[in-house]
Formats: structure tokens, sequence, C-alpha cells
DNA sequence: TATTATACCGACCGACGGTCTATTCTCAAG
DNA sequence: CTTGAGAATAGACCGTCGGTCGGTATAATA
């Protein structure tokens, strides 16, 4: 019988497949290597073939993440109509959107990312997904600063608050879900949309704009995301049928 | 021969001290709770009697952080002298020179902050820290909002704000600290007092301010801690010594 | 002195990431 | 078609890890 030989690539794309189901359901330290190799029908010298380590499994995975939210935000930096005010805002509602499609998803997301046994993956695809996306940020703000659109002394210091603010709706949103009851969850929605309607007048300030100038997303995101947890089975009763520890 | 006993709550301090050292000079994970207790002079036993696991020894250090860091800015709150603005300014100067003394102490403070290492350890202490403070200066800036010092509609975030930069220009200082090189130390040190200019303005303006109101820390507080390093051997050599992994 | 609770010890456990030797498979050169 | 070199794979094995457990010594109580 003939075996199914793959290309070298491919067998890695699949083994990085498997490890981001297990890393993100169970985290970095939790999922063993043993599970990743289970989960890819594969043994350990065949893992360790195609990875050094378990450390570079994570690190190919945090440079795919970034290499894909990357990509789906180039067309913000082809599109030639527009000028830096509007690059800045299609960027900020494209992050917002671009890795998720649904609310549900989104709301997915969120939760995975504020379970602290996440935290050290998290951290790695935010400094990959940072050093994709700083100099791209960095970019669009010298334009608008040479053409007057923004006035800044430090474009650099600026974009990092930019990314900054983007991890810290992130934050928020992920904490009210997880903390929120269902009883004070108007509240708790209520509260997120007055945080990044401050986090967009302090761009605009910071940037010498006129308040309203910047959007982050799309009126309603937050209410649209929260409300998917209705719909959304609570995930720990099956994410908690494998291990306790 | 009769048995030396002492308290609880002291055997407990030293165990979290000899934690605190190698913690910060290995790593949470790499430094294995066998160093901590042979540092320590106990056995396993012992550990698990007064602390239910290694996690549990990490929460509490965090705690322990913390609880140091807020000891140390009491007096700003107690000081009834101090208007919203001044209250505001001497918690950032503080927050800067409160748990360290000297320059050196500083650099080798944000050497080991930005260890990856470290990361899982300053997490929690960030958090704890986060908890700790964020209350208190919420209610410095409603007092502002009330009073007429202060312009915004979000308290609450305007804190998250203020916390959020704290840290960034810890890690502004940090990286630099670990990538620069001895000749573009003059470089980054510039960039760095830039960024700590944008974020005072940033404050200023978020707040309703005029430009220069807000002060973090001292003139020349950052040139001071990376001049430090010259006077500081490099930390790599002795610590080195120990592990490789 | 007898009893009980606290403090402590260290051999032991399963699981972990990683190594190593041996075997199988693939494909191009002869 | 044969063959040999190297890629691919298998899985037993290793040292170390966090944590457990049965047992011992000391302190407090009566």
């Amino acid at each position: 019988m003939p075996r199914i030989i793959k290309h070298p690539e491919l067998r890695r794309e699949e083994l990085l497949d498997h490890a981001q189901a297990l890393f993100l359901t169970h985290g970095y330290d939790r999922a063993s290597l043993n599970d990743v190799i289970a989960a890819a029908g594969i043994s350990k010298g065949a893992f360790y073939h195609y990875f050094p380590s378990k450390e570079a499994l994570l690190e190919a995975l945090a440079e795919r993440f970034a290499r894909q939210a990357l990509a789906g935000v180039q067309d913000v930096f082809a599109d030639p109509a527009l000028d830096p005010l509007g690059r800045l805002n299609a960027l900020l509602a494209k992050s917002r959107q671009a890795k998720v499609e649904t609310a549900a998803e989104a709301w997915a997301l969120f939760e995975t990312m504020f379970r602290p046994e996440n935290l050290v993956l998290f951290h790695r695809i935010n400094l990959a997904a940072s050093a994709a996306f700083s100099p791209l940020l960095v970019a669009i703000i010298k334009q608008g600063v040479a053409d007057g659109t923004f006035r800044t002394f430090d474009p650099e210091g600026v974009a990092d608050i930019v990314m900054q603010f983007g991890m810290a709706t992130h934050d928020v949103v992920a904490k009210a879900i997880v903390g929120g009851s269902e009883l004070d969850m108007d509240m708790a929605i209520e509260a997120l949309e007055r945080r990044v309607r401050l986090y967009e007048i302090a761009l605009d300030r910071i940037l010498g704009l006129a308040d309203g100038s910047i959007r982050i997303g799309e009126p309603g995101y937050v209410r649209a995301v929260m409300t998917a947890r209705r719909s959304n089975p609570a995930p720990s009763a099956a994410a908690a049928s494998k291990r306790s520890r």
C-alpha cells in the first residue's frame, strides 16, 4: 500500500492547525506535546523533524497569525484613493472585523484571549502583530503629518498608542464578557461603548484633529458582540470535559 | 536541643523572599520549586504546609508587590494640601521612584521586567497593582472632574489610559535597554524622552488641560536610568551561570 | 504523662519536553 | 530494475517537573 506523502510545508501547516486548536482551547502550557502529536496522528520523532521544540511551534503559530492579520488589511494600503485619515479609520475598522466574520465568532475570540492560560500564546501573537503593523501605522501617521492632516512630534509614539488602544478595547470587552453577569450586561455594554468613544476622542486630540474625526469600528459593534453571547452557549461546560489540573 | 520556631507569617514572608529572588533571576517557569525550597532550606512537605501550590506562591508574591507599591504612595492621598492635578502629578512621579532608590536599581528592574521568562510574573504583578491603584486613580479624576480641573465623560477609562501609559513607558525603556547597542544609546534616550513628553501632552489633552500641566516624573529621569547602564555590569554573564535549557 | 494538632521530612508518582537509536520510505543515479 | 543515501517516522527512554503521601518529631493542651 503506497504511503501518502505530503509536501513538508503542508505537513507543518497541518501541525500548526492542530496546535492552534489545542493551544486555544487548553492554553500553551496545558496542551502537551503528546496531545498535539496525537491529534495530528504522528509520532514524536516526526514532530521533532519539523520543529526543533514546542517553543518553536508557538513562535511559528504567532507568526502565522500576524501574517494572516496583515494580509487582511493590505487593501487599505493599496487603495490610492484614501487620504491618511481615511486610511487610519479604515485600518481601525478592519482590525475589528478582519479576523472574524460574525459577532459570535468575535465573542469566542475575546473569551479565548482573556483566559489566563492563553497569556503566553497571545503575548507572542501580539508581539508578532505589533512588529508587522507598527511600520505601516507609522507610515500612515507620518504621511498625515507631512500633508498637515495630523499634528504630532512623535509618530512612532502615536502609533504605539493607537495599538495600545486597540488591545485595550479587546481587554475591556473580554473582561466584561468573562466577569459580567446576565443582569448587568446592559450596563456593561454602555460602559464599553463609552470607552470606545473615549479612545476615539483621545486619538482625535492627540493627533490634533476635531472631535469625531477618528472612528473605531462601526457604532453598535460592541453591542453586537456582547449580545451574541446569548446565542453562544457557555463554553465552560464543553471545554471543561478534558482537563482539570 | 530546642527547635527554633518562627511565626507562620514570618515563615511565609521568608519563602516569598527566596521565591522573589529566584523568580526574578530565572523566571517563574524556570525556577523550580526544588530551587525555592533548597534556597529556603526547607523540605517539600514544609512548603506545601504554607502554600497549596507553586501557583499560589506566585499569587502571594504579586499581592505583596502590589501592597508595597500601594503603601509607597499613600502619603499622596493623605496630603490634604494637594489639588487633583497636584495629586495626579505626584502619583505619576512617585510611580517612577517609589520602588527603586537609585537609577542603577531602576535599570536592573527594567531589565528584569522585559525578559520573556518573567512575563507570567509581571503580568500577575500588573494585575494586582492595577486592581489596587485603579480605584484611587478614578477617585482623583472624579474629584478633578467635580471641581472643574479635568474634563472627561469617562473617568474609569482615563484612569486606565493613565496606567497604560505608565506601563508603556516601562516597556519602552526596557526594550531600548535590552536591544540597544552602546553606540545609539544617545538616540534611544532622546526617543524615550520624546515618548514621555508625548504621554504628558496626550494626558493633558484627554483631560482637557493646557499642554504642560501633566508631569510624568522629573526631567532627566530617562537619561539617568539609561546612563546608569554603563556603571551596571551586564547581568547576562552572571545570570547565565546556572541554567541553559 | 497521655493526647492531639501542627510543623516537617523526603521517597515517590505521573506527566512533561526532549533525545536517541532503529526502521521504513522515497527517489534519483547507475 | 537495482540500489544507496537521506528524508521521514516510530516509540522506548531520560532527567526534571509540580505535587502527593505515609510517617515522624515537636508544641500545645489536659
